[in-house]
DNA sequence: GGGATGTTTGACATCAATGTCAAACATTGT
DNA sequence: ACAATGTTTGACATTGATGTCAAACATCCC
């Protein structure tokens, strides 16, 4: 086996990542990649096809990486802690002073919806796992009695999976993480009082 | 005055406004336009100038028709019922069969966001705007008594604006309004406890 | 060293979109 | 009826992006 790959193809595929996060999807040109990854346009092409199949890329690193950090969080015995746990993961990822405002996985929901199914596809797929692995933190804490008896809780993961989801939207308008933390530490206080339902 | 304008206004503007909301900004040709408003390409160009004119005239449309009502809903005098209205305002919006699923504004401010400032700052604009009128209603309230006396008002109209961005986001990723509607419910009862806080 | 293998490179063909323009046109007021 | 005014139309020039390709190349193994 010769004729070796120049590229480090890790490096690569975070300059794609945060390129398409920064600029969309439809807004960012091959030419563009190129440039981030310091690479030629045609080895891009050449190792992994066309510029879907490295939005895909972009958006499983994303997601592995993001998604893990949360899903890590969620594993916490308590489920009050592990939901705020959950939320900090993404102020975490948002505070990140080196990557773009927003969130990858939203941006391109937004984009693809209407219009590009197999990226949307992906997309949903990711939300779906993160609504269930909020359901089942919930679930346990309220079989272990940390929560009340008639918790909903595929209302509550739904909440909270929207909740990040505006989250991003408000650090991608407002640039700002003060308005995001706010709506944070709002939203974890629906499990201080659960009980009142 | 005389060579005068064949075409009516307000159904191309609605058109317009639909179709970018559909299919996103740059995923929105100018030849789209003109066939969603079945009207020619250049009459376009020569009575609006350019994409992002349109683009704007759109944003301005669906801030005044959505986000009316949404103030209206928040002029409630009992602020719980506001916000509560305020919330249905938004599932109404998404319950029209005839409109795409998702938020124009917020799809606008995701794909925006990082590279197109003009219309980022319009979106902008439009949260600021619907952030003070929940946090002025939620103000209100306070002074009636009606919320606890240390209420954090910034931080909750954070909040709800940040709810209703993520339900758009889900409802662009799922389809469905369930999902939507269980994140609203549950955000609603943030204001059913927070004398506990 | 030399052949085999896969990679890099720049050029190329193609396509789609933007924005402009002049000529043809329709409507209004006199 | 006619001139004036602004609109519609299709053609056009330009730009920028996508994806393909063959030739040049670098590395590895024998």
């Amino acid at each position: 086996m010769a004729g070796v790959r120049q590229f480090d193809e890790d490096a690569v595929l975070e300059a794609v990542m945060e390129t398409f996060w920064e600029k969309g999807y439809g807004g960012t040109a091959m030419a563009d990649l190129a440039a981030a990854a310091g690479v030629q346009r045609g080895s891009l092409y050449h190792a992994y096809g066309d510029k879907e199949a490295l939005l895909l890329r972009a958006l499983e690193r994303y997601g592995e990486r993001y998604g893990g950090a949360a899903r890590e969080a969620l594993a916490d015995p308590d489920p009050r802690r592990a939901i705020e746990r959950f939320l900090e993961s993404h102020l975490d990822r948002m505070a990140e002073a080196s990557t773009p405002d927003g969130c990858l996985m939203c941006q391109t929901a937004m984009e693809c919806g209407g219009r590009d199914p197999v990226p949307a596809e992906a997309v949903k797929a990711n939300f779906l796992r993160t609504e269930a692995a909020l359901r089942e933190t919930l679930e346990r804490g309220r079989a272990a009695g940390k929560l009340p008896k008639d918790t909903d809780t595929q209302a509550l993961a739904r909440f909270f999976l929207g909740v990040t989801r505006g989250m991003a939207v408000l650090h991608r308008v407002y640039g700002d993480l003060e308005p995001v933390r706010d709506a944070a530490r709002t939203a974890l206080s629906v499990l201080d009082h659960s009980d009142k339902r």
